[in-house]
DNA sequence: CTAGGGTTAG
């Protein structure tokens, strides 16, 4: 009796224009949903308590508080204020919009509010949602003690506000309690917990849940592929993605971002190609989220072609395509391309962020355009009142250090208004080892390391100053440093991709199958070198496992070049990778093998790429 | 009210 009573009053409520206004907001078309309010009042309908709503929920979606405000006030007006959708929609409205105390009013204001779920779910996802993680625990705590009931909803929202690893404990407790509402076998509340572990790195703790769960959801496998890939676990995603072919789940869009973003990392070229098949094949060829994933991961593995042509076949670009590409051309030494293309994103009216101006900065240092990396860090400010972050700091640093500007660097980090994390110190340390700048150098190190006393990096490119600078008592000193703190530095790892296998080699390798081929292939070119070129700075070999310019164990990055010569045709790429800075030598090495072998080499210097460094370097298979 | 997504330097 109860229920016809109200789908009588319901059906009151649903004039055509509600029906129409809701359609169009569950399609998503919200500025259409939209536009129906104001034809509606011109036909002289009145809105009621199931127009707002929806109306609220295009605001919310179009982060519009502004046009959701003017809705707050009719709201009140037509007297439907008490009405919990209306409640709830206007303080998921505030809080998308950024406007957190607006939706509290809401929520005090209202004595209704206080006594409903959905009234505490909106507001406490609300506060997780725009990082005042405190007060959205605080919220669920008054909840609790007001004997409001707590569902799975309530849960989804929380969850998120602890996705940082200083919020680790908060959340692994949250999860705790979860136990005691019952709601830990519920699929999406696993779900979220997984992301929640991933994005505070306990990436064990996320895999025991995934593992554990007896029902798996294609969230919670993407979930794990998006977690893997952003602890740069980029090897474990794959493994993943194979695993659910396996398991007959279909990927979706999601998921191949995740795939793709891994491919990026790890140079592994082929599966990319293989995801761009599935793409197409799939009907995800006009999603921007994976186009700007594909453009990424050719940039990345150094295949600029396909990326500007990924780039191209875009209906529409945002500004993270922009940001791709630019950053594609930067990578590779392409600043002046990287610079034009800057400008005419800026002329098809997009406007660059943080990360567009740190693309376009590193451009310009990498191709040394010192000027007109200048000019665009004055531009951030000046148009674009953006302030410069560390990271932009670090590129100007090397911009200036690279063109041999060395005071100026220092001025600058002097002038900071921000205090200089160990990124920026580490620039200055990187263009001392350019330039030769033993003292400046050693002032460098000194803060270097008080951000970042574990980085061996920063050690070993100060002992390398010194040894450059003949300084064996430096060296020594660095030497003991690194002994005394126990830091070992891992052997520099260059990789090959080749058919979707990867083939790691690590200094003076011999464990891989064709290693005879490969040293005799590199005794070839040795010899061809020696007559072309003449004989190398160095030659103080003493047993054939020697390097021929440095005298130490060979190279990997040349064992992998003489391992991709020898398994690709005339025109093939070779891609390396490596976990420190490349050496001259190798640069050296490359330009002559290049132009003996007619081969288009691509390197890749890959600092931040360090899944190989503890692992073994045997060949492992993608597939 | 509600779980998963892209870009950056050294």
């Amino acid at each position: 009796m109860k229920n016809h009573r109200k789908s009588k009053s319901m059906n009151a409520l649903s004039t055509p224009w509600n029906t129409q206004l809701r359609e169009l907001a569950k399609r998503c078309q919200f500025l259409q949903a939209l536009s129906l309010y104001p034809q509606m009042l011109r036909h002289g309908d009145r809105p009621n308590a199931f127009t707002f709503p929806f109306a609220l929920k295009s605001c919310a979606a179009l982060s519009h508080p502004i046009l959701g405000g003017q809705f707050h006030g009719q709201i009140i007006k037509v007297g439907c204020i008490f009405e919990p959708f209306v409640q709830t929609g206007l303080i998921s409205m505030y809080c998308k919009g950024s406007l957190v105390e607006n939706a509290r009013k809401v929520f005090d204001e209202n004595f209704h509010s206080r006594k409903l779920t959905v009234c505490y779910n909106a507001l406490i996802s609300g506060y997780a949602s725009n990082s005042k993680c405190s007060d959205a625990v605080l919220l669920f705590r008054q909840m609790n003690e007001e004997g409001i009931p707590v569902n799975s909803v309530t849960l989804l929202g929380l969850i998120p506000a602890c996705v940082s690893p200083i919020n680790l404990e908060l959340g692994s407790s949250l999860h705790c309690s979860t136990l005691k509402y019952g709601f830990d076998s519920e699929v999406s509340v696993v779900n979220c917990f997984i992301t929640m572990y991933m994005k505070c790195g306990s990436v064990n703790y996320a895999q025991k849940l995934f593992d554990e769960m007896p029902v798996k959801g294609l969230i919670s496998w993407n979930a794990m592929v998006s977690g893997y890939a952003q602890n740069g676990l980029a090897t474990n995603v794959l493994e993943l993605y194979r695993n659910m072919d396996m398991n007959g789940v279909r990927p979706d869009p999601i998921t191949l971002v995740g795939v793709l973003s891994s491919c990026a990392n790890l140079g592994a070229q082929s599966v990319g190609h293989a995801v761009e098949f599935k793409i197409q094949a799939s009907g995800f060829t006009n999603n921007p989220f994976l186009n700007n994933a594909l453009i990424n991961m050719y940039a990345r593995c150094g295949n600029l072609t396909k990326a500007q042509s990924v780039f191209d076949g875009m209906p529409e670009r945002t500004l993270v395509s922009w940001t791709a590409i630019i950053g594609g051309y930067g990578m590779h030494g392409h600043g002046e391309i990287a610079v034009q293309l800057f400008k005419e994103m800026i002329r098809s009216g997009i406007e660059p962020d943080g990360t567009a101006f740190v693309c376009v900065l590193s451009a310009c240092s990498h191709a040394g355009l010192t000027d007109q990396g200048l000019e665009y860090f004055k531009m951030m400010k000046r148009n674009y009142r953006l302030e410069p972050g560390q990271e932009h700091y670090s590129c100007m640093v090397d911009l200036l250090g690279r063109a041999g500007r060395l005071k100026e660097a220092q001025n600058l980090i002097e002038s900071m208004p921000i205090k200089p994390d160990g990124a920026v110190w580490g620039a200055l340390l990187g263009a001392c080892k350019i330039h030769k700048n033993v003292e400046l150098a050693e002032l460098a190190f000194e803060r270097v390391i008080e951000h970042e006393p574990e980085n061996i990096g920063y050690y070993v490119l100060l002992s390398n100053i010194y040894s450059d600078a003949n300084n064996s008592k430096g060296v020594l000193r660095i030497r003991i440093m690194m002994k005394e703190k126990k830091l070992k530095k891992d052997p520099g790892c260059s990789y090959v991709e080749l058919k979707g296998r990867v083939h790691p080699f690590i200094v003076g390798d011999r464990n891989h199958p064709q290693s005879d081929e490969i040293y005799r292939v590199l005794e070839e070119l040795e010899a061809i070198i020696m007559q072309e070129f003449g004989k190398p700075k160095k030659d103080n070999r003493e047993e054939s496992n020697k390097d021929f310019f440095t005298g130490v164990g060979v190279h990997s990055e040349k064992l992998a070049v003489a391992f991709g010569l020898l398994n690709t045709t005339t025109g093939a790429e070779v891609v390396i990778i490596k976990n420190l800075r490349i050496c001259e030598d190798c640069h050296l090495f490359f330009k002559m093998v290049s132009k003996i072998a007619d081969r288009q080499l691509t390197v890749r210097d890959a600092t931040r790429f360090h899944h190989f460094r503890n692992g073994s370097c045997s060949c492992k298979d993608y597939w």
